[in-house]
DNA sequence: CCTTGACTTAAAGTTAACTTTAAGGATTAT
DNA sequence: ATAATCCTTAAAGTTAACTTTAAGTCAAGG
């Protein structure tokens, strides 16, 4: 018999709401989760250690559609191993993206820091927007038609 | 006169919905802006620019209230560079802490790719779970009381 | 004994950021 | 010239992910 935690417990530590652990729990994202004979909630480790994974797909960026598929082969057991493989996998794919793209957008953030410490420093962004060219940071956008349509 | 271009170009241009940008119009995100006597958009290199820096703050995770905040800004011209330099200062040191936080969340994923991989290999869980721990890549939880309160 | 406070449920409400709809005017293609 | 395709507006609708509310149970303290 291992030590639980009421919801109340749970939700100080981890500093997520009450409400939303119930939300969590009707949408199935904790198949362990035991109840009292009254209806309380008894979060055991494991328990917490699912909510801890969570947190970090919510910040990869599932849906919770994506976090209950998880849940459910968290359900199935063993069975599921390969499947639970897989979806990692795809998931840190698609994270790596995720973090290059954000690169690039660090990037402009850097240019356009440098910009206006340039612009500040000359009182004026007449100069600047001569002399300095975002299109140095990112790609130049796709074509536009060249011919002025109105 | 510079060339211009319609709602429908640009957004074919920039994958972006025309209504998206009429929207954008509305909250007065592109206070240049020009309109034909009979009414329509007539986007000019300067709107489409600001609309990349758009896009760009929307993936450093500003709100629609921020951006209007910074195009707010551009209206006022020269008298607002102190504050617009101020405003990107900023922005790029929040996003410097979510791109480190993401560091993080990927050795998550890290380490549960190679846990599944483990997992998988063994084709159970159970072994895994005595010799791969979670603690090794993310700090411990917060203390939770020792007693059991149920 | 009765009040306080944590817990329960189902259901309605909230917020952000679009997106769609309705009703209509102007431009372009055949 | 006339249908299709763009454009306009204001306003209502959508979706995700919670969050709040209402109504009630239950155990412990003064």
């Amino acid at each position: 018999m291992s030590t639980t935690y009421t919801i109340g417990q749970v939700s100080t530590a981890l500093n997520i709401p009450s409400s939303t652990l119930r939300y969590y729990d009707k949408l199935h994202f904790l198949p362990h989760l035991k109840k009292s004979a009254s209806g309380i909630r008894q979060f055991d480790q494991a328990d917490i250690d699912t909510i801890r994974i969570i947190e970090c797909l919510k910040l990869a960026g599932l849906s919770i559609k994506e976090i209950q598929q998880f849940t459910q082969m968290l359900a199935e057991g063993d069975a599921s191993l390969a499947k639970r493989q897989q979806f990692f996998h795809q998931i840190r794919q698609n994270f790596i993206q995720k973090l290059t793209q954000m690169q690039q957008t660090l990037a402009v953030l850097d240019f356009k820091c440098a910009y206006y410490d340039q612009a500040a420093a000359d009182g004026t962004e007449a100069l600047v927007q001569k002399n300095m060219s975002l299109s140095s940071v990112i790609p130049d956008q796709p074509a536009l038609p060249t011919n002025s349509p109105v």
